[in-house]
RNA sequence: GGCGACUUAGCCAAGUGGUAAGGCACGGGACUGCAACUCCCUGAGCAUCGGUUCAAAUCCGGUAGUCGCCU
């Protein structure tokens, strides 16, 4: 028998949190937070990141666990996801993986295999420079020699995809392309519940403009302010996050207050599309438009409807 | 009331006689170790009516609207 696993994602200001907390009381779970933002330490504010006094009492795993100055990537985060999830079966508990980051998502669900390799920096920052030297082009060029299958999908202007095909190449002698075609055909390990928590355009857009607002009014300047004062600079990864390089702009007079707030509206709101995007193309997602429920607590008892076979999972384990 | 300027896609904006650049937004899409990243695709016949011309968004005139100045 398959172990249960339920996921709970959707655009950013959809209304996630709210309804995982109800889930996770519900199911007797645990929250492992699918979010390549809220792993980070002191950034709160502009990662919307849920309050320990949100959760209720359930736990909550993969927040807060880096410095913002560490390096993050998907393998990282499923490495850990799934040592979190070890713990949460061993407590006869069921994982629920809530965050809106689609990629890390599929990296779980379907246990998509990595490379054993590290990132190779100085090999990646030797093609970046090529690139902006030599153009786009030259890049693809090399890339058509040995990995002319990947050419078919990725863009010549799309220089980091690029990049990551010909630092694959380089370090396992394979072509990207390959790997990407047997990773495919994965099928979910487990017996899984993927719901995608969606709501009109026009509505979602709303709420992201006003949350950029409740960021700004509870200092997510000074949150990056901090930040800079702890020597963090806009090229971490962790800087890339929304509401933060736009605030680094400002504060270095790059840019001023007031435009740099209205980027970050406008820049969540594409992401939100974006994200749209990714889930409208995953297959076997249960979409849970919220304007067919008539309430909250309606939309929640559908869910634990719906995932009754978490239950019967754990009374068979029992047995 | 008079004089002048302007009027090009949802917005900004090139184009001053030869058959409508570009940017932004919206919408769609890609994505398998940076993914809150990165990248791709997508629209109008030029306020309106009439004239000149082989040919007009481009020249001329009428009308409307907007803005400015004057009385």
């Amino acid at each position: 028998m398959k172990r249960p696993l339920i996921i709970l994602t959707g655009p950013t200001a959809v209304g996630k949190t709210a309804l995982s907390i109800g889930l996770a009381k519900a199911l007797d779970g645990e929250i492992i937070s699918a979010d390549s933002m809220q792993v980070y330490k002191k950034m709160d504010i502009g990662t919307a990141k849920i309050k320990p006094e949100e959760m209720q009492g359930v736990k909550h795993h993969l927040i807060d666990i880096l410095e913002p100055d560490e390096e993050f990537n998907i393998a990282l985060f499923q490495k850990y996801a799934q040592k979190a999830m070890e713990e949460i079966y061993s407590r006869g508990k069921c994982p629920i993986l809530v965050g809106g980051t689609g990629f890390y998502i599929q990296s779980v669900l379907y246990d998509i295999r990595f490379s054993k390799t590290e990132a190779d920096v100085s090999y990646r920052e030797e093609l970046e420079t090529l690139a902006k030297e030599q153009g786009a082009e030259k890049l693809f060029e090399m890339l058509k020699k040995v990995d002319p299958d990947s050419c078919q999908t990725i863009h010549p202007n799309n220089v980091k995809r690029v990049v990551r095909a010909l630092e694959y190449y380089k370090q396992t002698g394979e072509p990207i392309s390959k790997h990407n075609e047997t990773q495919k055909m994965r099928t979910s390990p487990y017996q899984f519940r993927y719901y995608v928590l969606s709501l009109d355009r026009g509505i979602l857009y709303q709420r992201i403009n006003e949350r950029v607002e409740q960021m700004r009014e509870a200092g997510l300047v000074k949150e990056v302010q901090a930040l800079m004062e702890l020597g963090c600079s806009e090229h971490m990864v962790s800087m890339q996050g929304l509401g933060y390089k736009e605030i680094i702009d400002a504060l270095k007079g790059r840019d001023n207050m007031e435009h740099a707030f209205e980027r970050i509206k406008q820049e969540t709101r594409h992401f939100a599309k974006r994200q749209f995007t990714w889930f409208r193309r995953e297959k076997d997602v249960t979409w849970l438009e919220k304007e067919k429920f008539s309430s909250e607590q309606e939309l929640l008892d559908f869910c634990i409807r719906d995932c009754g076979f978490v239950k019967e999972y754990f009374k068979n384990r029992k047995k």
